[in-house]
DNA sequence: GATGCATGTGCAACCAGTTGCACATGCATC
DNA sequence: GATGCATGTGCAACTGGTTGCACATGCATC
């Protein structure tokens, strides 16, 4: 029962719905409530594509009406009752359709970029001090994409396939990690010449 | 005349606004009309940043009430009218607290992730496809920032200091696309394994 | 018993950005 | 003269996402 602002929707916006797209995948690796699609976004694929529990529930409630995803309520002991979603067949489609869709050019937006390029025109310490906190957030990021790819991909040679894809996106965001830790330093280089030693911290 | 909407917006939305702050940035280097600002942003802002002339217009329309720019109209023979934006003391003032703000973490959204971890739900082929055309699109873009390094910053190691942002800024974009087109790689070799002259193209 | 916390679902208001369209000038080209 | 193009400004409708809030269960802690 598509109606006509469904199909419109799928017809003409589906490059640009990566969220619903992100939840398909999760939900066709393991049914979840929407609460636990939230520590998911937390967790893993949030990494690479951040969702609040509200913006996740509100997706769920459409891709339910689209028949994307289905869903049953599951009565816990201890815990409230929760709901329960599973990808649906046409959920599957919808996911296989979108993998042969081209990706447009990734929008990047760099509040650190817009900094900079104010440097003339702003305080050069609190610049500093933002570039010293980012890099620190990518110092950490890291050390927890490394921690998950020692413990789920101990031999990156040998990935099985199944689980290839999440390796190479684990490897990108540790390269995107390692890019930006690599880029504040040539920053804090370029604002605070002094002994190496010294900007470890 | 600050009405209470405005305090309001500039108390709680200060860090998520980027795109005045970078029109901001943009009109304290030089006065500019709305179609002016959106070539710049196509051209050398707008790699870090996006935004399409109807938006800018929008922007600048708020802006302008809220006392950041002013515009006046000029003339001119063989095309229509235009409306210089200029920034105010009041912009500068802006600008300058935002260098002070603490920037969170960026959010990155990746349509390419999202297909990887699709990998095993989709199209092999296509996400190849789609690999090989982001890997040449990173080239292209990265050929463009060597391109306007090559012009502007023929000695990387003595830039002016008012240009030291901006230096920082197309060495960050060419960083991010070196780092883009080595992972493109790094899938391309893990999706489809052969002799790596091969993948050239 | 109150307070806080993890679990769990969701609405309402708002904001930023996209898409599609309208309309205007003046030049060059068919 | 029509058609297209670069220049120029802008509105209306819509979508995706954020923020703030509400409300519920049951456990542990003060």
């Amino acid at each position: 029962m598509c109606n006509w602002l469904h199909m419109h929707r799928v017809a003409y916006y589906r490059a640009a719905m990566a969220l619903e797209h992100a939840i398909l995948v999760s939900l066709a690796e393991r049914s979840a409530s929407g609460y636990e699609l939230a520590r998911r976004f937390d967790a893993s694929i949030g990494h690479f594509w951040k969702a609040s529990h509200q913006q996740i529930y509100k997706v769920l409630g459409r891709m339910e009406a689209d028949k994307l995803v289905e869903s049953h309520l599951v009565a816990q002991d201890g815990r409230p009752d929760k709901k329960v979603y599973a990808i649906t067949g046409e959920g599957r489609d919808e996911l296989a359709a979108f993998t042969t869709t081209p990706t447009g050019p990734e929008v990047l937006r760099s509040d650190l970029a817009v900094k900079l390029r104010a440097l003339p025109f702003g305080d050069r310490d609190a610049i500093v001090a933002t570039v010293r906190q980012r890099r620190a957030d990518h110092l950490a990021t890291l050390a927890g994409y490394e921690a998950s790819a020692a413990r789920y991909y101990p031999d990156p040679s040998a990935v099985p396939a199944e689980q290839l894809g999440a390796w190479l996106v684990l490897s990108g965001g540790m390269r995107a990690e390692r890019g930006g830790i690599e880029w504040c330093e040539e920053i804090l280089q370029a604002l605070v010449p002094q002994a190496p030693g010294e900007e470890t911290r």
